[in-house]
DNA sequence: TCGCTTTGTGTGGGAGGGGAACAAAATACG
DNA sequence: CGTATTTTGTTCCCCTCCCACACAAAGCGA
């Protein structure tokens, strides 16, 4: 059949990595995409019109260019403003947060945190993702996926939660599984498979990979406190190193201080148990308040008391030597070229960032450590813009999955 | 120009994949080459002429299948006898090994070991390839490449040695430059860059994964001794886990330990002063002999001893019980689904398998490494192939490199 | 011998992108 | 102010690659 065709039929395998370009803020106009994905310029304009066409970005065709060095001005890209979100919900210590994320990780709506904590994961779940469908019945924007943040290891493939943290969760609870039945219930539906739920730190390392201080890095290693323990996470050539189950990066256990406090693990002077919030609290001979309130209080402290007393100093200095050394050690094993630290740690960084990076590259091999860059966290809420990136991933993969007949 | 088409045209950018399935003894025969490639029989078809026609591989139109189901039997593929292969070297502490090798890490020839020990790189290495350009000469057999393997960490980009073991090399020696040199002088001509150079436990882990015991694998650690330290490598959907600066997997600095000896890294305990050869001897109450026969006495008195000496069977367990923890951290930061041991760990593994199975399990989290098979070193000379895997890449990623006019 | 199953082979067509030529929109320069 | 230059967008043609399809070939079983 000769069929009449109404839009450009090129540019359809480059679809993909065209949107993750304009994702990532890497392909502010069309000639910049065309260098970075390496095509002609009409493979690039075809691929640019589809994208507009599906509703995901804008080509701004006349932007009066500021900074103009010679020559045409080049077509702006942008992320369309009434384009398809993804519901991204988080539980946490005190309760959930629910978000609706677009194109470039910007946070469209969310509510305020909320304080539902309960021993029945489905009841908290359930209560998120309602509040994030009531977010999408306020916009009129096409929802394309959903994500779940969850302070626990995430055993793959099963989706079941390991290690529950200030959760009186049971362990081994199926998270996805309630998420995905929590989503059908609330009728939130979605051009492909979703659900998708991960560990808080490894979906806050992914975000920062591609919205935050993590941008460009080619293998990130991001350490974080909560209130209680360490996560870690890898962000490897763009993808989050999950290893064969889910379990990767446990960096809780690097033994830091051989005659350290004893761990649940069995061993003695973990990094879980010698640098996070509780055990910089008691170094620093304060009084612990509730669990879910630790992060918190020492972050304040640390902040508020380093320079004038004398124990928080040395709390803090011992901390950031402990800390220093099991970075090391991963840096031996991992070989990041950046570190981002979230949580407590990054609070001791900027309290003396000077001396964890000699930290670290006195106890690493050949001193590599030194080359490392360390930077903090940058994105508010990045384990939210985390889960919302595990559901847009779908849509950055393929595009045309969209174009399938709108579903609700 | 309406040329004539002598050969089939089809088929270009599966060549790749189609290569390295036969290369990996994943498809021996045409039909599963279609599956395993997910494209048309017409396809599959085009792509076996194609690598047939480049003189790759082999394929038996009428094999009289031995043990056929039902309908049409498949031609069979295989690796073509007089194909190509690549020049492989090895510098160890008694001195170097050259091969060459062909496709599906056959070894086609190889000198026996030689006994060159050098302070300076490049006479060892201009022996090993000059012994490697003898092999080529008495084969008639096309070179595509070559590959050396190196007792060191090598750091990229600029391939120098970070720490030559057993070996009186100075410290940063640029042995990929040398070996590159070599080659030129030798007139070793390959049909793209090539030389490439890598740490002895990495190679010997890619061809593990690639021909033995690591195959099928998607997240393979291996943890192998020489006479000295410990090494380590993980391959990762089929490729090596350098790092950004290809000085992944030292995991010889790991604290298992606590009170145990110095290690020259500045910490005490270290995987690397605790497990390896000579910590074993120790142990045992053995007067170690020379540096470069330790693997071999620790080895064989492993062997001959366990069942009958004391000493030695609690020496064993000491170290089983060592590396074991060990594992067990790696399995925390790697989640790795199979572990492959090699040097003396590997027969710390034969003598009590149980042992260090439980060992793992028990010092891991969740005791998920109760679940991680734990195999040995499957093939000969695995360094050695596994330079040559390095040098066999550019060929596996496009075969039509080879198509280029012979230039030698 | 006739199905049935599986595999190999040829043909047409469609998708997708490269390349060249041309048009458009800015700056540089006289 | 007009022209040359530079850079970008667009259109058209062509080539490459692969899928769908039809058909042939080669085994097994009744």
């Amino acid at each position: 059949m000769t069929q009449i065709r109404t839009r450009p039929e090129r540019g359809r395998s480059a679809l993909g990595p065209a949107l993750e370009l304009v994702h990532t803020g890497r392909a502010p106009t069309r000639a910049v995409l065309t260098a970075e994905l390496g095509v002609t310029r009409a493979t690039a304009g075809a691929v640019a019109a589809e994208l507009q066409h599906l509703g995901l970005i804008t080509v701004d065709a006349s932007p009066t260019t500021g900074a103009a060095s010679q020559g045409r001005p080049s077509h702006r890209l942008g992320i369309a403003p009434d384009g398809p979100v993804v519901l991204a919900a988080q539980v946490h210590a005190d309760g959930y947060r629910a978000a609706l994320v677009g194109l470039g990780g910007q946070v469209v709506a969310t509510t305020p945190g909320c304080g539902t904590v309960d021993a029945d994961p489905a009841q908290v779940i359930g209560e998120a993702v309602a509040a994030g469908a009531g977010l999408l019945a306020g916009t009129g924007r096409r929802c394309v996926g959903a994500g779940l943040a969850v302070p626990s290891a995430v055993a793959e493939p099963d989706g079941t939660a390991l290690n529950p943290l200030h959760l009186a969760w049971p362990v081994g609870a199926p998270v996805r599984g309630i998420f995905r039945d929590c989503l059908a219930e609330a009728g939130v539906r979605a051009p492909t498979e979703t659900g998708f739920t991960g560990n808080d730190v490894n979906l806050g390392a992914l975000a920062e990979h591609r919205h935050g201080a993590g941008r460009g890095s080619r293998h990130l290693l991001c350490v974080a406190t909560g209130h209680r323990g360490v996560g870690g996470a890898l962000v490897q050539g763009g993808r989050l190193h999950s290893g064969s189950s889910g379990l990767a990066l446990e960096v809780g256990h690097l033994v830091v201080e051989p005659q350290g406090r004893r761990c649940h693990c069995g061993s003695r002077g973990c990094l879980d148990v010698e640098t996070d919030p509780l055990a910089f609290l008691e170094a620093a001979g304060r009084t612990p308040g509730p669990e879910s309130s630790l992060l918190h209080q020492s972050t304040e402290l640390l902040r508020g008391a380093y320079e004038s007393d004398e124990s928080v100093r040395a709390a803090a200095h011992r901390l950031i030597d402990l800390l220093g050394l099991g970075l090391a050690g991963l840096v031996n094993i991992l070989d990041p070229d950046r570190i981002i630290l979230g949580g407590l740690h990054r609070e001791l960084l900027r309290v003396d960032e000077e001396r964890l990076r000699e930290v670290v590259a006195e106890r690493s091999l050949w001193r590599r450590g030194g080359a490392v860059p360390l930077l903090s966290c940058t994105l508010d809420h990045n384990s939210l813009v985390g889960a919302a990136e595990l559901a847009w991933q779908p849509v950055l993969d393929d595009p045309l999955v969209l174009q399938e007949d709108v579903p609700c």
